[in-house]
DNA sequence: CGCCAATCATTGGTGCACCAACGATTGGTG
DNA sequence: CACCAATCGTTGGTGCACCAATGATTGGCG
């Protein structure tokens, strides 16, 4: 069997060119972010967070799709960092509200260099950038489709 | 500013919704891959080995662009499992030589049920995965390139 | 021929990511 | 009003992922 028509071929994998452009990708991002004492996922939470605030635990995990277990321990280092607060909502006390602190405001301004640097670093179309993020937003629908479907 | 005009607003970030594809699709595969006794890193190693073995772990690392330091604790992984050999090699005593064993091997059979009900799960046109594959192999190909200038 | 820099895999540390289990709080229902 | 199921965040366990440091082996160069 050649390469070009193994069904198992890597190169042919959409997974794999997946996993591998988020991996490359956040790369790029990292000697950028690092100089702010944030990681990609953290960046994430203040991109949510920018957006509006206060935000319990289990929105954010609804706005990054990421699991509440994962969020609860990083947004405790974004504390330890500064740039939030974690208290409780004074009407459910079940509930964490997640504010920014000054620092936490005033990094906004920091970010917002970050995108325009990224995509002069990559040097790409700008529509084929946006092409690629509707592509993208389509499979996730998909993924989430069948994942509820289930 | 509104959210269309942000340049941070979190569901225009190409990096974002790279981040979260990734982690959907994986969970597709998780069920799949799950009988099978493997994780999704895993099986890509298993893609690599059953194109060629044996392999050394600094040729696996080249080939899924993966920390050396990754692989190793994985590899451990797959040997226990049953599916791989870690012998080192004769003529250089330095590398692994990596190889199937025979349950590795059979195991492919089954993998070749996967990428068709992967596809049929997330109902997508063949034609636009095509295409997201090419769009992501070009974001992979622009990145490392930045990289390796830096 | 003996040293020395390069190569290779492993290890330890930090941080993500998912899952399952748990404890506290809440709101509805008998 | 008292219970009970649902909701919320946290915790512990496993496995990735990156980086830096380490130790073994090798090949070239003086």
């Amino acid at each position: 069997m050649t390469v070009a028509s193994d069904p198992l071929a890597l190169d042919r994998q959409v997974c794999f060119a997946l996993v591998v452009a988020s991996r490359t990708v956040n790369a790029i991002y990292r000697p950028l972010l690092e100089p702010m004492g944030l990681t990609h996922p953290q960046y994430l939470v203040m991109l949510a967070l920018w957006e509006r605030a206060p935000r319990s635990v289990r929105e954010l995990s609804d706005v990054l799709q990421l699991d509440p277990g994962t969020l609860s321990p990083l947004l405790k280092r974004l504390e330890s960092a500064g740039y939030v607060r974690r208290e409780r909502d004074h009407r459910d006390e079940r509930m964490l509200a997640v504010t920014l602190t000054e620092a936490g405001a005033v990094l906004r301004a920091r970010a917002e260099r970050i995108p325009p640097a990224i995509v002069a670093t990559l040097g790409m179309d700008l529509a084929e950038l946006e092409q690629l993020h509707a592509s993208l937003t389509r499979v996730i629908d998909a993924a989430r489709t069948a994942q509820s479907d289930t």
